[in-house]
DNA sequence: CTCATTTGACCTGA
DNA sequence: TCAGGTCAAATGAG
């Protein structure tokens, strides 16, 4: 059995030789003649990339599981429920807690979040940043994560989430879809998500702006045409199966991973994948 | 005009 | 009383 470390880089491969085809097909749209799988293609990606962030995320049983420095789940209780405006979540008991420790801000996490508040921390000499769903209203998602800069030199980034999304996942993966959309410039996408609409970097909340607007997303999405351009979804598997393949017979490929990953990575994992069931019967093909 | 961000005020557990 | 989390009015961008 492989170890969580390398169940994590085995997803993350896939999700790569995903999105390899999925930007190959992109640049050549006619190319393979036939009716293209593009959207499933990022569901893949995106499942694949969630499933190694469950893992990841997961509380190593040893010292040995430990995948990174840099990356770590508290491993105390979980918070609890809705919060309110005095602090009720203690960050250092809670499972549901985990935090993430990246030398770069999390500019895009898979989720959309709303800044509602800032605070000079006493114990450390940089801000604190507090963010919501965007989907905090419309679907009630209580999900909430703090972002902090904790050391200048190497810069390291911890950002720390609260409870569990709640909320649709469609929106987020139209912003992956998004982000993904320019073929010939992955970064140039990277940054229009990671600096929003002002690259003010005297602040540190500013050049730590990874939120997104939710409504500019959609906008973007909707006037370039990307929604009907990955809503292509066909009943041919062929080119998922052709990924699937392609990756399984590469010498270190393995994934994907059987479904023993952990009932402690679940919930996590609820959150990010989608609800529709074809989707699944699809993945299913060579997930678990 | 709408909406996201900023920021000072307020609240509350320790 | 203090520190940290949240609220909400003000502000600015699009």
């Amino acid at each position: 059995m492989n170890s969580p470390h390398e169940k994590a880089v085995q997803a993350i491969r896939y999700g790569h030789s995903c999105a390899m085809r999925l930007k190959r097909r992109l640049n050549h749209p006619m190319a393979d003649g036939g009716p293209l799988s593009s959207y499933d293609l990022a569901k893949s990606i995106v499942e694949s990339f969630s499933n190694a962030i469950s893992i990841l995320s997961a509380k190593p049983e040893t010292e040995d599981d430990q995948f990174s420095d840099l990356s770590s789940r508290d491993s105390s209780p979980p918070p609890q429920g809705s919060p309110s405006k005095k602090r009720k979540i203690d960050s250092t008991n809670s499972s549901e807690n985990w935090r993430d420790d990246s030398p770069d801000p999390i500019y895009y996490d898979g989720y959309l979040w709303r800044k509602y508040g800032q605070k000079s921390i006493k114990k450390s000499n940089h801000q604190r940043s507090y963010y919501r769903c965007s989907y905090n209203k419309d679907h009630n998602c209580g999900a909430r994560k703090h972002e902090q800069k904790i050391k200048d030199n190497p810069p390291v980034y911890r950002t720390t989430y609260f409870g569990h999304h709640t909320c649709k996942t469609e929106h987020n993966l139209d912003a992956i879809l998004f982000a993904g959309q320019d073929p010939v410039d992955d970064l140039k996408s990277t940054q229009m998500i990671r600096f929003g609409k002002d690259q003010d970097h005297e602040k540190e909340t500013r050049s730590n702006g990874f939120s997104l607007s939710v409504k500019h997303e959609e906008d973007i999405i909707r006037e370039q045409g990307m929604m009907d351009q990955y809503r292509e979804i066909t009943s041919n598997d062929q080119d998922c199966q052709d990924v699937i393949e392609e990756y399984l017979s590469s010498p270190s490929g393995s994934y994907p991973p059987s479904s023993s990953s952990g009932s402690e990575s679940a919930d996590f994992n609820s959150d990010l994948l989608f609800d529709n069931p074809d989707s699944w019967d699809r993945y299913d093909q060579f997930y678990f």
